[in-house]
DNA sequence: TTGACAGGCAAGTGCTCGCTTGCATAACGT
DNA sequence: ACGTTATGCAAGCGAGCACTTGCCTGTCAA
């Protein structure tokens, strides 16, 4: 069973976020080539069990989905989940 | 300093964001204020210290603002941080 | 079939976090 | 002045989390 507070524990991790930013910048990537790139890019030196955790914790917050190729797994970014969640607050504060 | 990081690590509990919801209600409430109503309308039978130190967790984010009068301290919820949070990743996905 | 490649599973470790406990400070009423 | 009310500070504890370590499964090319 998925909750809303997966949401924002799948974002309180900077590593994570940082993964997000990865999809959105190239989306459906394999676990080794989001490795690459966070080190490359972003300067991340996670392991590769590290990141597989991550997007893991990600797909279970509904973030990520996640499709299966031979031994490729490929991993696209969903914003669903993204939009109602700030809503909560900015409907009455804002305007 | 604050950080970007530490507008997610606020929300990442779920005390804290029914904290932002009593304040969201009712803004400008005192401690003693919120311990009370999080009892009795939310259920939540949290010590006074532990929602003082949530309180100080959700200023450093910048989710709250506080004004002192005399031997009261008012909260104010702060929705500023909010937005531009999930923007970020919502930019190039959605649409 | 053998080896290399892409990924998964699970136990253990160190650190962070939420919460408690106990005492301290400051403002107000009487 | 005294007690009460509203809040602050700091050490300690237990659970959760990120990360490592080690081994295992499945896929493809030669």
């Amino acid at each position: 069973m998925r909750v809303v507070g997966d949401v924002f524990k799948a974002l309180a991790d900077p590593t994570r976020r940082t993964i997000l930013d990865e999809l959105t910048d190239r989306d459906g990537q394999t676990l080794f080539e989001i490795c690459a790139r966070l080190a490359t890019k972003h300067g991340l030196g996670s392991s590769r069990q590290a990141i597989s955790q991550h997007l893991d914790t990600l797909e279970a917050a509904g973030l990520v989905e996640t499709r299966r190729e031979g031994r490729y797994k490929f991993h696209y970014i969903n914003t669903t989940p993204l939009e109602p969640i700030v809503q909560r607050w900015l409907r009455k504060g804002s305007r």
